[in-house]
RNA sequence: CGGGGCGUGGUGUCAACGGUAGCACGAGUGAUUUGGGAUCAUUUAGACAGGGUUCGAAUCCCUGCGCCCCGACCA
């Protein structure tokens, strides 16, 4: 991508409506449009980030299994009814809309009941266990108050995975598998030290603890008691002596925090599939009941968290592997060359930014500051002198002279 | 939902006593410049909405809407 093509353009001061930094960062270099509170459009850098972030989700959990369908937005209301969820006074953040007939509808805020009523057609037998199915969707929720720009919008990009297991065991099995998983995602997106399996309450879904997956920060809303050694927390909200024994939890051994959420998990027992009356036989043609289990983590909030803790006073700085681009080539006065490298590493497959614009070096440098991208190479007059291009990385000071193939040569490693 | 703050060009503004809406950035044009948001000239564009008080309202009052923060809430 050429930059004198980019329609966004960044800007030098940070709009007064917004405090948090993800968002600030996020607007000044053009990823994100406020449309309006808790809600965002992603521009092409932003939609880049997202993807990235996606296709990490993904391959995750198609790896421990998980079959990617995609449900709607649209809900009827019959099914939540059922599993009597649709009062407000019962779930009170869904939107809800009408049909012009004045049906009543549902705008998707979780998808535990569809994506029942939509297997209903598929699982009658034993044979047909475990499995896991998950999509990557716009959620919607009327929170009475949004906040901290990404971290806690009113429509947002959440992955959520539903589990079917025929007993508890193979339910316990599956779980612990996609815990995993997650871990994984979160490793991947450079967030694995300061995430912690964080035992909380399990809402209105199960008596059990549910587990979130809380990245240490400062911006986060929750409170967690940490034990650094095991590796684990508590959410404040459950924060009790009989939960601390009950959990094996030494209040000694544990220290206050702040999280954000970046995921969370839910064992469902057969709440929503004995509402919805999905029972299976097993080998002596018996019914029986199906537990479940759901998965969510909050793809474009997750954006928000790493914007936020990895950017330094001049901007964004973005993980390699979910970066809009990797290298983000600055022309200085030197256009024709550096088409000819462009080329070149287009070539290899590498996603390169080439800042060819006809503005100064100065804004050069600070909108690449800005944006973040991991490798920044600059060609000029005074590089070719030197013999070669200045390569440095966004989160080191220092820069280094070296050929093309001498940095394609770093590139691989 | 309770409390607090705020709403001035595309953006920013601890700019303006109830009396000519200013400055900076951006954008356009021309020139100069090309290793850290450079310089000069010139142009462009604004009071959240509605009502009230007043000779006169960006400024005071009311209603609505919107945004931010704290709290409560948070499949």
């Amino acid at each position: 991508m050429k930059q004198s093509q980019l329609f966004t353009k960044t800007k030098k001061d940070a709009p007064s409506d917004e405090v948090a930094k993800n968002a600030q960062l996020l607007i000044r270099a053009g990823f994100i449009h406020k449309e309006m509170a808790g809600v965002y459009a992603y521009m092409p850098l932003g939609l880049r980030v997202l993807e990235n972030i996606k296709k990490i989700v993904r391959e995750e959990m198609n790896g421990v299994g998980g079959q990617e369908l995609m449900m709607t937005t649209l809900q009827p209301k019959e099914i939540w009814e059922k599993t009597d969820r649709w009062d407000d006074a019962k779930v009170d953040n869904w939107f809800k809309t009408k049909l012009v007939n004045g049906t009543e509808l549902g705008v998707g805020l979780t998808h535990e009941e569809p994506i029942v009523d939509a297997v209903s057609n598929y699982l009658g037998s034993y044979k047909d266990m475990p499995f896991a199915v998950y999509q990557i969707q716009n959620k919607f929720r009327n929170e009475k108050r949004a906040k901290s720009g990404l971290l806690r919008g009113r429509e947002f990009l959440m992955k959520d995975m539903y589990t079917f297991s025929r007993d508890q065991k193979q339910h316990e099995e599956e779980y612990e598998k996609i815990v995993k998983a997650y871990f994984r995602v979160y490793d991947r997106l450079g967030l694995g030290e300061i995430t912690y399996r964080t035992y909380a309450d399990g809402g209105i879904f199960t008596p059990r603890f549910s587990d979130e997956f809380q990245t240490l920060s400062e911006v986060g809303e929750d409170k967690i008691y940490v034990d650094e050694k095991k590796k684990i927390a508590i959410n404040d909200e459950i924060f009790t002596d009989e939960n601390l024994e009950k959990l094996g939890l030494k209040r000694e051994d544990l220290v206050e925090k702040k999280g954000v959420e970046v995921g969370n998990t839910f064992h469902l027992e057969s709440k929503y599939t004995d509402a919805l009356e999905l029972f299976y036989s097993d080998e002596k043609g018996e019914k029986q009941s199906i537990i479940m289990g759901c998965y969510g983590i909050g793809v474009s909030r997750l954006m928000g968290v790493i914007a936020e803790l990895f950017a330094d006073d001049k901007g964004l700085v973005w993980p390699e592997n979910i970066a809009p681009f990797s290298v983000h080539l600055l022309s200085l006065g030197e256009n024709e060359e550096a088409e000819k490298i462009y080329a070149q590493l287009l070539e290899k497959g590498i996603e390169v930014l080439l800042d060819n614009r006809e503005v100064q070096a100065g804004e050069k440098f600070a909108d690449s500051d800005l944006i973040g991208i991991p490798y920044r190479v600059v060609i000029s007059k005074k590089t070719l002198a030197a013999g070669g291009i200045e390569v440095k990385k966004r989160n080191e000071s220092e820069s280094k002279i070296m050929t093309v193939e001498e940095f394609l040569q770093l590139l691989k490693k």
